[in-house]
DNA sequence: AATTAATATCGTAATATTGCAATATATAAT
DNA sequence: ATTATATATTGCAATATTACGATATTAATT
């Protein structure tokens, strides 16, 4: 079908697994990337520096917002967008939790 | 288009995104917590425990492996699985890196 | 007010993913 | 050998994702 069956499972399991997915594109992971290594807010150098267009670029910045790893401000014309430092560390203790708790003990 | 432009992208920055995106669907994230649950190795239970039909859970399975995660051995007439702890930490260590690096400086 | 620049949204095409029934394969049990 | 059981693979339908051009929208500049 290509629907998810999210009511199946549990609320902890689809968030995680939004968490892993929302970061399974390799032009997400970039955007933080480049992102973190200005040492300031970024606005549209994104799409020069990815390589994507710019409505390419904008809708991936959206969906980095929709988890919360995000904040975008509007600066004069442009928009400056950081990593919520918050959340960053929030989703990243989650992931670990999950990591810590999924240990195998057979084979 | 529907298709990732991988090219453009690092080698690491795939990797990396490939392992986002595999435990990016709740279904792999319960096998993985199911198998970890069970003191000894899964075979299918978890058509049963999961809810979704046996060729579905084959597929994600399939998944799973092609990151190295799980390791399968033949028992009998079924399947054991379990998972590949060293590449557990592996990848859970990779992903630290990733978020350890991209932290900001802003806002 | 008109123009320019930056970003967001819409519509659409191409491809990928999810899920399942049906079928194949392989081993154990009879 | 036949049957039963467990798993993998194939083929297909439905939906999702990726990417982009075109078009809003919004704010600064002229």
């Amino acid at each position: 079908m290509g629907i998810t069956k999210t009511q199946i499972f549990t609320d902890k399991q689809n968030d995680l697994a939004q968490f892993f997915k929302v970061l399974g594109h390799p032009a997400r992971v970039a955007i933080l990337q480049y992102i973190s290594n200005q040492n300031a807010c970024i606005c549209n150098d994104l799409v020069e520096e990815i390589g994507l267009a710019q409505a390419t670029i904008s809708q991936h910045l959206k969906e980095l917002k929709s988890i919360g790893l995000l904040n975008g401000e509007v600066e004069g014309k442009s928009m400056c967008y950081c990593i919520n430092v918050e959340r960053w560390t929030d989703i990243q203790k989650k992931l670990n939790t999950f990591f810590n708790k999924t240990k195998s003990n057979c084979c």
